[in-house]
DNA sequence: TATTTATATTGCAATATTACGATATAGTTT
DNA sequence: AAACTATATCGTAATATTGCAATATAAATA
């Protein structure tokens, strides 16, 4: 059905799950990889670092905006876009929980 | 097109992708979960504990074995899956380089 | 060996994602 | 104001994902 049945998980689930799908994928990685190395906003030059077209950066930009992971404003002719803490905090917890596990784990049965 | 660019990001970066794609499904987080609750093998009873048929479940499951998020071996009609530390180690480093960057952030200009 | 049990696989329908050309929008410059 | 520049949005084609009924598979049990 191609139709994710959100209603049946908790909203912790589903909205980690927002978060690591926005991730999940290329060019977004290579968004937030790019802000982290330029450590200021964007401004304008990330459509000639991609290679990929102009309107579909702009979609990656408004996923990770919608996800939280990024933040920014458009104003005409440029735009400014940065790392969104808020996001990565979120998900930061999940991963957290998965290293004391691994840490501790000891019972290697697989 | 539905088709990801892959050829033109690097190996990292795909790879990256592949695993945050994977974690980025409800049921799939809710499975990991349960593997970090139970601190032990699933054996059978997880298609009980989600809200999906059996196929689908299974289906979930061969998706992150195949990221390399969870080990499992089934023979016959017991199956057993465990978390992988491989694939949450390598996905480990991407945070740990977000979470630096936060920590240190000084400009907020967005 | 026939039945049961627990899992994987197949096939398919519904929906989502990816990518981009064409176009719209809104500042900036001449 | 007209042209330019950088971005977003629309529309659409190609492909991927999600979910499950039906079926296959393989070990366990009666």
């Amino acid at each position: 059905m191609g139709i994710t049945k959100t209603e049946h998980f908790t909203d912790e689930q589903n909205e980690l799950a927002i978060l690591a799908k926005a991730i999940g994928h290329p060019a977004r990685i290579a968004i937030i990889e790019y802000l982290l190395k330029m450590d200021s906003c964007i401004c304008g030059d990330i459509v000639n670092v991609l290679p990929l077209a102009q309107p579909t950066v702009s979609q990656h930009l408004k996923e990770l905006k919608n996800a939280g992971l990024i933040k920014g404003n458009v104003e005409g002719n440029s735009a400014c876009y940065c790392i969104n803490e808020v996001g990565f905090e979120k998900i930061k917890g999940f991963f957290q929980l998965v290293s004391n596990y691994i840490d501790k784990k000891k019972n290697h049965c697989c």
